[in-house]
DNA sequence: CTAGGGTTAG
């Protein structure tokens, strides 16, 4: 393959906005509000640097493999003699038997046709005869089961009674073992067929990708344009999701030219694998050309391109792409929910997320369990851990990801009791935890203090459980260590931990310095993050602090003079709420362009926490803000943000707020006290973790 | 002649 030109210039990915000046403003249009600082969004890497030329050069020669690795499959073929099995035509009931098996599948009865078989196959020692058929339908039945043993026997029994399959048959055995995910067994398959045409080769590519072997399936993919130059829409679909899953735009794009040149650009699932490949490979604009020109807009068209702008931390253009899906009439699906309760996620909005619950049931998909999940997952953030769990409570199905999704909800809002009799109820239900799980309880036993269980459960996990402990692990009991204030114990699990320690790892050590006021474990923290990650702005902030803190200047002037010749720039604190269904956004500038209301209702509510003992709070000594900001904390966004939502919604409202920042001591102890003033619950999500404010309490327990 | 392809949840 040639190097092609970009089919589309490679513009700039969509700009993140310039935040308006104002302090307060009503967001009529939708701003890119909800950047890659916000939430733990997936950052794409930028391979550019390191794709530069043909796939050639990149290690992805065509390589033939030989081998075959296990016993069984290369085999007796021929042992068996054909006309030996061919004579036996077996008593007059196996035509029978084959016959019903067929019917079966065709009803969709597959368990009971792998039944049948299985009969088949134990009373006659391969004297009967199975024609193409019923091979043809048992591998509807095992691809339907996912039956490993079931494609085992139908092969088994292939070869050992010497049928000789064609071309179309040993596709259909090869697509076999590639669902089931032998793929071991599809290659060798692949490997020693005696002829092979497109869809051989596609089946196979297909399988390497789904199973996650891109490289593999780009060397597959060169050989055989080297063998035959042949490809078609299919082929280009399934690529194209190898270079997604590479993450790697260049060999997308190589391949884009290849489908235009061969006019099958247009192709609806073509189309749908370019939008995926060109967002996943971090170029939303790129996506978005293809989608406006696709020539029919298809329900998946429509939830690549919303998925997209979702991985790209645009929500609201999200959001705004599906109200838009909605007007044009084509059909929503349980792919299309699914992702908008995961945006309303992200955004905090409880009324967006209730229509899509709606929507999901009106549409029939009421039992999804991934939509479903993406519930539950929503309202136990969000601190409505009754309605998660009476949802969660009705699902026909769970799976781990739900039971995880709960487990997480009841840890984050401090009720670790709950989430540890969660936890146990789902090992009784015989559900494998895996190490999401682990993470869920682990973290729900910091919160809430419960340190014994949570050693329990950590030393546990390897040996009764079998899920080794990662780094996140490690961080979450360092977290549990540092709430206690036992700093050298969490600082000796850094340093025992059997693997190199992980920023996060580092930053859990960091909070416990910074709430427990030591200084130089801190600064020795803050180093290592900030030498693991040079390029992150928080960082640099973070460790000019501890420097000034501690009275060092030089090293302060130092990275102060670092981050001015890297051109970082501070982007001003923001706060998000949903009022009425409107996001409004706040900023903790400019206090002179203030609205005047929120600052009056503002001041009449500090007035009022007064009375339940407010006494404004000095930024602890490590904050993660500009000092400047102490004198200005009545114009922190998020105390704006709760003014206004108190505003403006009726008393029995939850407010939801998401912020780009650790919410700071001062607004923590004022929202806390805000809650016991007016009865209302408070939910904020800041950049660390979620706060749930109720009757003058928070969920985090005023550790974060 | 038949077969192979695209998008969701922690």
């Amino acid at each position: 393959m040639d190097i092609a030109l970009s089919p589309y210039q490679n513009k700039s990915v969509v700009e993140s906005s310039s935040l308006p000046s104002t302090d307060v403003k009503n967001i009529q249009e939708r701003p890119l509000v909800s950047g890659p600082h916000l939430l733990n969004i997936r950052k794409h890497k930028t391979h550019a640097s390191r794709i530069t030329c043909s796939f050639v050069e990149h290690g992805l020669h065509p390589k033939p493999k030989p081998k075959p690795l296990k016993s069984g499959y290369e085999v007796v073929k021929k042992e068996a003699s054909l006309e030996e099995s061919r004579q036996m035509k077996g008593s007059g009931s196996s035509s029978g038997l084959c016959g019903q098996i067929e019917k079966l599948v065709l009803c969709k009865r597959y368990r009971d046709a792998l039944e049948m078989f299985e009969i088949l196959e134990s009373e006659c020692q391969y004297d009967v005869h199975v024609g193409k058929s019923t091979y043809d339908a048992l591998v509807d039945a095992c691809i339907s089961l996912k039956s490993i043993r079931g494609v085992k026997r139908v092969f088994g029994y292939m070869v050992n009674s010497g049928f000789e399959p064609d071309l179309y048959l040993r596709n259909r055995v090869l697509l076999m073992h590639v669902k089931c995910g032998m793929m071991i067994d599809a290659r060798m398959l692949f490997d020693e067929m005696p002829e092979r045409n497109l869809v051989s080769w596609n089946t196979i590519m297909a399988g390497l990708v789904d199973s996650g072997d891109y490289m593999d399936a780009f060397r597959l993919f060169l050989s055989m344009w080297e063998e035959q130059s042949e490809a078609s829409s299919r082929t280009f679909a399934t690529m194209m999701r190898a270079s997604a899953g590479l993450e790697m735009i260049f060999p997308g794009q190589q391949l884009h030219a290849c489908a235009i040149k061969m006019d099958v650009s247009q192709d609806i699932f073509v189309s749908c694998a370019l939008i995926d490949m060109y967002s996943k490979c971090g170029s939303i604009t790129d996506a978005q050309c293809v989608f406006d020109i696709m020539p029919e807009k298809t329900t998946v068209g429509w939830n690549t391109i919303i998925a997209g702008y979702a991985l790209h931390g645009y929500s609201e253009e999200a959001l705004d792409l599906y109200y838009e899906m909605q007007d044009s009439g084509v059909k929503m699906d349980h792919f299309t929910f699914s992702m908008i309760v995961r945006i309303c996620t992200r955004l905090a909005s409880l009324e967006h997320a209730k229509q899509a619950h709606a929507g999901l049931v009106r549409h029939g998909f009421g039992q999804d369990i991934v939509a479903n999940t993406a519930l539950v997952d929503f309202y136990s953030k969000w601190g409505r851990l009754d309605d998660a769990r009476n949802l969660f409570e009705k699902m026909p199905l769970k799976n781990v990801i739900s039971w995880n999704a709960l487990i997480a909800g009841y840890g984050k809002h401090g009720r670790g009791i709950e989430a540890l009799e969660l936890f146990k109820r789902m090992i009784d239900e015989r559900m494998t935890p895996n190490h999401v799980t682990f993470l869920a309880v682990l973290s729900a036993c910091s919160y809430s203090g419960l340190s014994d269980q949570g050693w329990e459960i950590f030393e546990s996990m390897g040996t009764d459980f079998k899920v080794k402990p990662r780094a996140m692990h490690y961080a979450c009991m360092i977290e549990l260590l540092g709430r206690e204030g036992l700093l050298d114990e969490a600082f000796a699990l850094i340093r025992d931990a059997p693997f190199k320690p992980t920023v996060n790892m580092w930053a859990a050590l960091l909070t416990a310095c910074r709430v427990h006021k030591n200084f130089e474990l801190g600064k020795f923290a803050a180093e290592k993050i900030y030498g693991m990650e040079p390029e992150k702005l928080s960082n640099y902030i973070v460790l000019l602090n501890i420097y000034n803190s501690c009275g060092k200047r030089e090293e302060a002037a130092s990275v102060f003079h670092t981050l001015k010749k890297k051109g970082l720039r501070m982007l001003p604190a923001c706060t998000w709420i949903d009022v009425k269904k409107q996001q409004h956004m706040f900023i903790s500038v400019d206090k002179s362009k203030s609205d005047v209301q929120i600052i009056k209702n503002l001041k009449k509510l500090m007035l009022k926490i007064a009375n339940h003992g407010y006494v404004p709070k000095k930024n602890s000594l490590l904050p993660d803000v500009d000092e400047q900001e102490e004198q200005m904390s009545l114009y922190h966004s998020e105390k704006l943000a709760v003014s206004y939502g108190l505003m403006n919604t009726t008393s029995s409202t939850q407010l939801q707020l998401v912020q780009s920042h650790r919410i700071c001591a001062d607004c923590h102890l004022a929202v806390k006290l805000m809650t016991k003033a007016t009865g209302r619950v408070i939910v904020v999500r800041d950049a660390s973790r979620f706060h749930r404010f109720e009757d003058g309490k928070c969920s985090c327990g005023d550790y974060w």
